[in-house]
RNA sequence: GCCACCCUAGCUCAAUCGGCAGAGCGAUCGCUUCGUAAGCGAUAGGUUAUCGGUUCAACUCCGAUGGGUGGCUCCA
């Protein structure tokens, strides 16, 4: 957010513009489409929208914004604002606010809620019945609102608004509502922030993952394979098995066992679990098989539950850790899909920790840590944490309140001695447990989960785990259910994203290139390459006639971390001379030489060159 | 799934009002052998996503289907 650092947002002057912005954009769909009926129109981060209804067209159909009206919107908001009208305050006695609002049903129905004292325009719950509500005028544009607005429309430069895009947004966020047109606009203070944003979109659509993956051979999404079905290329595979690699070691380290598990299960696992009736929705449909039905797994829990049901346990054998890169289908709809970020078929770097009760605590202290030292060491340092709990009035969750309470103590318990820093968010619960998401901010801003740790004492039960304790009598083990990466895919996604394609020497598919300045330094060429690549490092050698500065600009594209370009010198000296992707030309140096402190950065998985 | 928009060579994009489908990059083949971000030339590459309609004539207009993009809903 481009604001003053300490003061909520709704009380900056850039709110207050954004906000004065929506509705002057709402005066002027009023003049163009006079039958409209309004609904909401709130300051988001960067802009403002407002959602409409326009009624039904000639066919019958609900009439939906074209963008050549778009256009003459923005022009008429453009002669509004130079009109300079004044934003007037007052408020109305609710009966009146019925009257005067007759012919628009959305904001009888707000106006409805908020007397009723339910929730204000924004779906959040109001404290007391309303008995009057805010009035807000310009010209003879009229609004429900609470405010708060810029003084006059003086205060909105038309040259630091642009309205963006037109969408269809369902009435208060419900797919079985109806669906209004939404036009989203951008407002700043001035040019220079307007211009400044545009120009951080535009840079946020070149590091976009789906262009680089295609541009560095990372990945490739074939609409015959199907949508959703991310075909991983060689380059990404490296990528993605590095990360796999690292986070293997650092589980066997900390005492992790690896497992495998079939992609398909019997349905009656699913519904033993649970999971079938909460998932339902986003499953693939059942697989018929002789008399059976099967799921493409869509989650590793019950799978795990029952390797550790295979045998009694004891408390000697707890906490059991079991882990395993479990590829998981849920059916998304068409609409969800994105890249690798939003996909069908995805690999969860999952584990599922059985542990007896008093182990909880210093077992999820034990998860968080392994969470953070795979962020800092990848270099992720910008997310947060998020505490979800379960929503007490939704049937989206099981199992008896004291589980839960019980659960998020030992989270909250947890957290506060890591001194983690963490938001409480209602309804964000998996639905046998509450859990502890960190949650990535890409480059475009929109939030995406990664890493969870879930504590459930559902499934133990559901299952009737037991173990036998130090006293010889039967006891219930609790889960931790924990993903670091979350999913491959999407954290490879949002990777992509972070380091714009130039990943830290150890995750680069490709660490140098030998670029030979002529075909008679091939064959030293070759000797370097084989040296590296005996050595354990990732090696290309471009042997084309180009010229070395073609090949130069080829691996600077490709973001290759090291360029080693050889020559009558290097050749002679037994030397490279080493370039990196941040142009910067080293000179010549002894190949051992680079050798070894490539090894060695690569080893302290360095974020440097 | 819903709303809007988009789909032309491997990639990025042109093609006026409906009138013979083009460029750069990449690929291939020559020539060039070069010291830190594009050497020169030639060749190949297309049922304009698919199917249907309107028209003397469709990349262009209309409809359906598929895929994608931005939102909505949902989510790792």
């Amino acid at each position: 957010m481009a604001d003053n650092g300490n003061v909520p947002y709704n009380q900056t002057e850039l709110y207050r513009i954004r906000h004065s912005a929506a509705h002057v954009m709402a005066e002027a769909v009023t003049d163009l489409f006079p039958e409209v009926r309004l609904a909401i129109g709130p300051p988001i981060e960067d802009g403002f929208y407002y959602d409409f209804d326009l009624g039904l067209d000639e066919r019958g159909k609900p009439r939906t914004f074209a963008p050549e009206d778009l256009e003459r919107i923005e022009a008429r908001m453009l002669e509004l604002l130079r009109e300079n009208a004044v934003f007037e305050h007052s408020t109305m006695p609710v009966d009146d606010a019925l009257a005067f609002f007759a012919g628009q049903p959305y904001k009888v129905e707000l106006i409805r809620d908020l007397a009723a004292g339910k929730v204000d325009e924004m779906g959040n719950p109001t404290t007391e019945p309303a008995r009057e509500v805010g009035i807000y005028r310009q010209r003879d544009f009229v609004d429900l609102c609470r405010g708060p607005h810029v003084a006059r429309t003086r205060d909105i430069r038309p040259n630091a608004v642009k309205l963006l895009r037109t969408s269809g947004a369902y009435w208060r966020g419900d797919e079985h509502n109806p669906q209004l047109q939404r036009i989203y606009g951008t407002a700043w203070s001035n040019k220079a922030e307007l211009d400044e944003y545009l120009q951080r979109l535009e840079e946020a659509r070149l590091r976009d993952h789906r262009r680089l993956g295609k541009q560095l051979g990372l990945f490739h999404i074939s609409p015959l394979v199907g949508s959703g079905l991310p075909l991983w290329l060689p380059k990404g595979a490296v990528l993605r098995e590095t990360l796999e690699s690292f986070l293997r070691q650092a589980q066997l380290e900390r005492g992790y066992l690896p497992v495998i598990t079939p992609h398909i299960g019997n349905l009656n696992l699913y519904k033993t679990s649970g999971h079938y009736p909460y998932y339902k929705d986003s499953q693939y449909t059942p697989i018929k098989v002789d008399e059976e039905e099967f799921l493409l797994k869509p989650m590793n829990c019950p799978h795990h539950i029952e390797i550790y049901r295979s045998e009694p346990r004891s408390y000697r054998d707890l906490p059991y850790r079991l882990a395993e890169f479990g590829t998981v289908y849920r059916y998304e709809k068409s609409g969800e899909l994105t890249g690798l970020t939003r996909v069908r078929g995805f690999t969860v770097d999952d584990s599922h920790l059985f542990v007896a009760p008093e182990q909880l605590e210093e077992e999820f202290i034990a998860v968080v840590d392994l969470i953070q030292y795979v962020f800092s060491t990848i270099g992720f340092n910008d997310f947060r944490a998020r505490l979800g709990t379960n929503d007490t009035d939704s049937d989206k969750y099981a199992g008896a309140p004291e589980m839960w309470q019980r659960g998020i103590a030992a989270i909250r318990q947890a957290a506060d001695k890591l001194g983690l820093n963490y938001s409480v968010e209602q309804g964000e619960a998996a639905f046998y447990g509450p859990k502890l998401d960190f949650i990535f901010r890409d480059v475009l801003k929109r939030e995406w989960q990664l890493g969870t740790v879930q504590v459930d004492f559902l499934l133990p039960e559901r299952f009737d785990l037991e173990y036998t304790g130090e006293d010889g009598q039967k006891h219930r083990p609790v889960m931790i259910h924990r993903a670091p990466f979350g999913s491959m895919e999407r954290f490879v996604g949002i990777l992509i994203e972070h380091f714009n394609g130039a990943f830290p020497l150890w995750l680069a598919p490709v660490q140098a290139v030998v670029i030979p300045i002529a075909d008679r330094h091939v064959a030293y060429g070759r000797e370097v390459a084989a040296a590296l690549r005996a050595a354990g490092l990732r090696v290309e050698i471009d042997e084309g006639s180009e010229r070395m500065n073609k090949k130069i600009r080829e691996a600077q594209l490709q973001k290759i971390p090291y360029m080693l370009v050889i020559g009558d010198k290097e050749a002679e000296a037994r030397a490279v001379a080493v370039r990196t992707r941040d142009e910067q030309d080293r000179g010549a140096q002894p190949l051992d030489a680079f050798i070894a402190a490539a090894r060695a950065l690569i080893a302290a998985r360095a974020l440097e060159l």
